[in-house]
DNA sequence: CGCTTAATTGACACCAGTCAATACCCGTGG
DNA sequence: CCACGGGTATTGACTGGTGTCAATTAAGCG
């Protein structure tokens, strides 16, 4: 328990990537595709957990990348039932798509850094550029199988195991420690609140199950944020997700590395790398021009 | 009650198009884009009910164009629990994405009539035709929000309101008569199984909610596939769509009555008019090099 | 130290799934 | 014409899980 508490400050900042929250690093350079986004700091938005990003009222002329942080696209019921319907990591564009109806909306899930990009400046790049297409594409093709997931899970599992697979999934998209004996330490970052409307589910109900999977000793409660997962392929088998585990991790994984990568030597050299062709990156030092090929 | 009778013959045959029905056609053009799909008879296969379309196992070689017919998205637990994660409608495209896992799987739910695409052959046509790729763009953006109304139900919805929601949404995607009162009757043509494990419950579920409904006067029971509905808005209300009920069905209704567009004159000309750019519609006789630009 | 918020625990009712039996429809074949 | 059989729909009885409501505890913060 002791040696435990020595790993869990991994859970403190905010979600992926902690150098971003020094204060202004004035400049990044996000991949998408073959093309780079160039964020100044005023194309860059942090928002404060609960804080609305997109909503099917206002027009939304803008798209968002999101640098780091949950963003949890959700709907409510007449009766004030919240329902998440999908989330969002970091690498992921959002905004995109047709205007929601008014009843839909894009919030904040934990503390985040958001990219703005211009609407029509991004559909000429997509036009344009086919990897940036396919890149945004295969975007989509997970988003949409996470959704399959969901609703598949909501109908035909059981809220534990619903619970299973999501704990198993966390450690692909929040910070996850192993430790050497094949367990390790999940930090969990969704409010409890948002665990319960994603799967479906009440907060009492979530509590429940946690101590009843620490009481089968599948988890330890550290504290009700963090876990320590005892049996992770178990996990993952109750949550019926053992078979696509890897499937539906790996592109989220991989652009979260990919994040952390361009975001980690952030403080070596202020040079901003932008172009819209494989082969044909530009070097830019302005970053004011830089940010402004794709504001 | 023998007034109504006269009205369900709308019922029989098959889905949308029953002149599809009539002893080879041979030839058809079908509207995608700015595109036709000339699906010559040896491109054309009709499928049986419960017949498989795409597996994940297989490679799946092919995109398949409905022509007519309902197909079903769907996932088995370990259980043999099978949920219906979406249903494909007449006009719309399956098979492009990326390949399913090997538990999901597209299979026809009622009689169904195809057309097969060559994959590269549309792959190419995507990337070069902007307007076909805008009108398959829209295409996902329906069955996103129907995946996303789905999941947001199976949440937040009791499964007399989704039900109510599917009966609703059905006046625009199954046969309905509307009848000068203001009512209607409605030919359901998705057996009950299907209706039960798309809307995660139980046929005995299913069979219960529409007697409770028929109690209520809300419907009215013709036979177990037939229902005249007496109150649509209401219907619409119960399942918390009523402000985007126009919205999620008008490009469904849409893509429906421009295929019935096609298929009824079809027993006219044996032009058929193939082309890749609005305004650049080359008329074709020889329908087997027709049918080769689009395989 | 008292406030607010989040997490937990307990008691309870009710809905919906499960299982089993029956009714119904629509073919076939005698 | 009726008897039979298979599939589907319906109805009933029962039970378990999960939401709801309420109370308690714990934790963060001025």
């Amino acid at each position: 328990m002791n040696q435990l508490s020595s790993v869990t400050p991994v859970a403190n900042g905010h979600a992926v990537t902690p150098s971003a929250r020094a204060p202004e690093p004035a400049r990044c350079s996000l991949p998408l595709g073959s093309a780079m986004i160039c964020g100044g700091a005023r194309n860059r938005e942090d928002r404060a957990p609960d804080s609305k990003v997109l909503t099917g009222c206002a027009p939304g002329q803008d798209v968002w990348f999101i640098r780091s942080g949950i963003l949890r696209l959700q709907r409510h019921a007449y009766d004030g039932h919240r329902q998440i319907l999908s989330l969002f990591f970091p690498g992921e564009i959002v905004g995109f798509d047709r205007q929601f109806g008014g009843e839909i909306s894009i919030e904040a899930a934990t503390q985040s850094s958001l990219c703005r990009i211009d609407r029509r400046m991004f559909q000429t790049l997509v036009d344009e550029d086919s990897t940036l297409r396919a890149d945004f594409f295969r975007q989509k093709q997970d988003q949409l199988e996470r959704l399959h997931w969901l609703t598949w899970s909501l109908a035909a599992l059981g809220p534990d195991e619903r619970l299973c697979a999501l704990l198993a999934l966390s450690t692909r998209i929040m910070p996850y420690q192993p430790l050497s004996d094949g367990t390790g330490v999940l930090s969990v970052q969704l409010p409890r609140k948002d665990i319960a409307d994603l799967l479906g589910t009440t907060v009492e109900s979530i509590s429940r199950i946690v101590h009843r999977l620490a009481g089968a000793r599948i988890i330890e409660i550290i504290d009700p944020a963090h876990f320590r997962l005892l049996d992770l392929p178990g996990l993952a088998a109750r949550g019926q997700i053992d078979s696509i585990f890897e499937k539906m991790t790996f592109g989220l994984a991989n652009r979260r590395s990919q994040l952390e990568h361009v975001a980690a030597p952030a403080a070596t050299d202020p040079v901003c790398l932008c172009g819209r062709q494989a082969g044909l990156l530009t070097p830019v030092n302005d970053r004011r021009a830089a940010s402004d090929i794709l504001v």
